[in-house]
RNA sequence: GGCCGAGUGGCGGAAUGGCAGACGCACGCGACUCAAAAUCGCGCGAGGUUUCCUCAUGAGGGUUCGACUCCCUCCUCGGCCACCA
């Protein structure tokens, strides 16, 4: 008979004292901070992937309250942005309804799982007493010189009608939507996240993350080392002419950023990016340098209007142009070389120009040979190879440099030529949207102050409550039309005033929530600082590898930052990343509505019970990989908690049994090392062959069980007449002389090669082990003791290895 | 193209230098039953001369007394990044 799980949860889901899970500031006992990434309420409800982590999370929480720790382990709404703007619009209503429509109904589904939330922490990133500390960490950042205005050619999102981040901008997609992204130039507002480059790097040396978390973050930040050089330019058009000069008044050059100072011998031309700023000179009406303007204009305009996702087609193409009339000086060769712009050099990395070296690089060769342009070797390949080489070697035709290693001539070169100099491909953090849903940016454009911050007590700036939000697609947000909003007074001179109209990105919430967390409801600071000493850093945070280079970066340059300005006490916020493998369907494709291959964990729940649907998913395999949901199994989860049940009924209690104790040692370690799909697996194991039971060992039994499957394991815990509950209970501690086995299997092996085992006292090691094995029958029977041992192996309770010369 | 991860029965997976396939699903046989469901018991990588032996952890090589595990080369799949000079 199958138990009736929906009666046992909705029993104790009702009678459940939330307030034990509510964990306490300042209490002596050891603080743990266990942190799931909070989830994002939109109309779809729990997925699987919230699954993963949420379980994972519970169970560890649970663990460490058991075992005497004051666990914080909170949970909120990270409710701003696109998502919830849209589903919105779609269903004909206002976000604020939308939101709390979809929070009610996580709110059950969580409850449902049995989640042990600290749910007197909630915060809610919508809610005004929340996004006024949101807002006044912004102004913190601008009043730090951090966030600046400018305008620039940005990713436009074209159905979304907003400008996207580079981290939200997929294979030339809108993350979002899927829309083909374009470049539209915009005001927008950025963060320097790029002046955190450093420390960012820095701070991930000391973190408990998972490499592959860290290298992703690593090379999203790109550091990489090399050297400015200057090219001296040379003009044909007006011989003489000085008008070009640099701020500095020395004649005209390009900078160019390279991380082969080593190959100079060889750069053979300069390519410039068609926006590089000096092309914009070089082809006004006013400065024409050029003897081919016409060509160079018609070519910067084609490159413009080329979709994105041709640009960065892999197989794209290189073209170009040259700009006739300016030739460049190589600094090394003192030789004239042309000078070029291609669509293959980036504005927005290093110095926007490059020199050319099509010997030793596979881009400039395969622009070298299209154009005919000049290729001279000045690296030795280490090993023979037909045209390009992009290695490192000895160099050759290189002047005094000659028969110098790459790796020395690199810094000496770098020195010589030009200067040492490090470049990050983190790009600054575009920060606005121009959509309704989102923090206000607080801040008031005067015509006689210019840009000024809204008064700390001014804050929040409420979002107005309007019935007209939808996205205007002129690259202004909506709140700009709501003139009486937008018409202020400005709080420094009094005069005529408007307000920023673009909203905060999704992300702005979600940077700092943790640390609200630990002081939900002060209203005079964002967090109390000795709150914060209490609690921070996170010990274990629990969420998706996709948040890698969104989220988890973003997090941690808030918080660094905060740091810096003496608001923040833990220069790292998250100590402990556990990331979980993406949750694929039983297809082994991603779950996905228009798949139709989505797996609903109410469905579940409602079918096999809560307890079961959290033991079959920690079954499916290790967290930190990917699995493929596949339902059928989940039958043998239920099947093994009908079976603990009717045992619980039952009754049948007999002698003490040291299984218990090896069982207790599995568990607690099987949870302290994330292997939960082992440990339900020692559980079934353990039940399958337990022989007797006593009714302290079943005691322990449910303790251990109850971080997992806290339903029937409180309902077990009563049926024994316990009237407290099995989750106050501490964790069950092991005997360390009762795991021990008194005898053990021994492998006799001959040349590697199992040949059969024989049972002995354990303990035995060396000399004493091969004597033991010596009298035993299987070594007469094998005619060990005639054979000449070469050597003999002998690994104490494992096996002895004979190695007998043929 | 670069970086990271993974490849083990029909399936999910276990074992991370010492008995490969724990645990579960599916499947087969049996018990109980008028019958079915549920439950319980047994079997379940391939092959063979079947108390035992041989082969087998993507392919090939290497290190080792011993390799799923470590090293090298390659193949396949997944993830992230991608003209970053």
């Amino acid at each position: 008979m199958a138990y009736d799980h929906k009666e046992i949860e909705s029993k104790w889901q009702g009678a459940w004292d939330k307030a034990a899970n509510f964990s306490q500031d300042f209490s002596d006992k050891p603080k743990k901070y266990i942190l799931v990434e909070f989830p994002y309420p939109s109309g779809a409800g729990l997925h699987m992937g919230h699954l993963r982590s949420y379980v994972a999370a519970d169970v560890i929480s649970r663990f460490l309250r058991a075992g005497g720790s004051n666990v914080m382990f909170p949970i909120g709404w990270d409710a701003f942005g696109l998502p919830a703007e849209n589903y919105a619009i779609k269903m004909g209503v206002k976000p604020q309804a939308s939101i709390a429509e979809n929070i009610g109904n996580f709110r059950k589904q969580l409850d449902a799982l049995g989640l042990s939330f600290d749910w007197s922490r909630e915060v809610n990133t919508t809610d005004p007493d929340y996004y006024k500390w949101t807002q006044w960490i912004f102004l913190q950042f601008f009043k730090a010189g951090l966030a600046y205005e400018a305008t620039g050619f940005i990713n436009w999102c074209p159905k979304d009608k907003t400008g996207l981040a580079n981290e939200e901008v997929i294979d030339g997609r809108c993350e979002r939507c899927g829309t083909l992204v374009e470049k539209k130039e915009l005001r927008q507002w950025y963060l320097k996240i790029t002046a955190y480059a450093d420390k960012l790097l820095d701070g991930l040396k000391d973190l408990d993350w998972p490499d592959a978390v860290k290298l992703q973050q690593q090379n999203w930040i790109g550091k990489s080392e090399g050297a400015e050089i200057d090219f001296k330019l040379v003009f044909k058009k007006n011989p003489g002419d000085n008008s070009w000069v640099d701020k500095d008044g020395n004649p005209a050059h390009i900078s160019v950023f390279t991380t082969r100072p080593d190959t100079i011998f060889g750069a053979t031309y300069l390519v410039l990016a068609p926006e590089h700023p000096w092309v914009r000179l070089a082809t006004d009406a006013d400065h024409d340098a050029l003897l081919n303007r016409k060509k160079v204009l018609d070519f910067i305009e084609s490159v413009r209007n080329k979709p994105e996702m041709e640009r960065i087609a892999q197989d794209r193409e290189k073209s170009g142009v040259e700009l006739e009339g300016v030739t460049a000086i190589n600094p090394a060769t003192g030789k004239e070389i042309s000078v070029w712009i291609a669509d293959y050099v980036l504005a927005n990395y290093g110095t926007g120009a490059v020199m050319a070296v099509p010997a030793h690089d596979e881009r400039d060769f395969s622009f070298a040979k299209k154009y005919n342009l000049g290729i001279i070797k000045v690296i030795k390949p280490d090993h023979e190879i037909d045209e390009c080489y992009s290695g490192e070697g000895m160099l050759i035709d290189s002047g005094e440099f000659t028969s110098i290693s790459s790796s020395t001539a690199k810094s000496e070169m770098a020195a010589k030529f030009g200067r040492v100099k490090v470049f990050y491909k983190l790009r600054d953090w575009v920060f606005s949207r121009q959509r309704y849903w989102g923090e206000p940016i607080p801040l008031i454009h005067c015509k006689q102050c210019g840009i000024v911050p809204v008064p700390d007590n001014q804050l929040p700036v409420k979002l107005p409550d309007v019935d007209k939000y939808e996205p205007t697609g002129t690259g202004e947000s909506p709140l700009a039309s709501i003139a009486d909003w937008v018409n202020i007074k400005c709080p420094k001179c009094g005069g005529e005033a408007k307000r920023e109209t673009n909203t905060m990105p999704q992300w702005a919430g979600s940077s700092w929530y943790w640390l609200r967390y630990t002081d939900p409801k002060d209203a005079e600071q964002f967090a109390a600082k000795k709150n914060q000493e209490y609690w921070t850093p996170v010990d274990t945070y629990f969420g998706g590898m996709e948040h890698t280079t969104l989220h988890l970066l973003y997090a941690r340059f808030w918080n660094r930052f905060l740091f810096d300005q003496g608001f923040v006490s833990a220069p790292e916020p998250f100590l402990r990343r556990i990331p979980h493998g993406i949750v694929l369907a039983s297809d082994g494709e991603k779950m996905s509505k228009s798949r139709g291959n989505v797996v609903n964990p109410d469905d579940l729940i409602s079918k096999f019970g809560a307890d079961a649907t959290r033991m079959y998913e920690m079954f499916l395999g290790p967290h930190e990989l990917s699995v493929s949901w596949n339902e059928r199994g989940i039958v043998g989860v239920k099947r093994f908690l009908d079976k603990i049940y009717r045992f619980g009924e039952s009754g049948e209690f007999g002698a003490d049994n040291a299984k218990i104790h090896k069982l207790v040692q599995k568990i607690t370690s099987d949870i302290e090392h994330i292997k939960f799909n082992t440990a339900v697996a020692a559980f079934m194991e353990f039940f399958n062959d337990f022989g007797t039971m006593s009714r302290a060992d079943w005691e322990k039994f449910l303790k251990l069980l109850s971080p997992f499957a806290p339903y029937i394991t409180e309902e077990l815990w009563h049926m024994l007449g316990h009237t407290d509950s099995v989750h106050t209970q501490p964790w069950p501690q092991y005997d360390e002389s009762l795991i021990k086995d008194e005898t053990v299997e021994i492998v006799i092996s001959v040349n590697g090669k199992k040949r059969g085992t024989i049972r002995l006292p354990a303990g035995l090691e060396g000399n004493d082990l091969k004597q033991a094995v010596d009298s035993s029958e299987l070594y007469a029977k094998l005619g060990l003791k005639d054979k000449k041992k070469e050597k003999i192996i002998t690994v104490p309770d494992k096996l002895v290895n004979f190695v007998i010369k043929e």
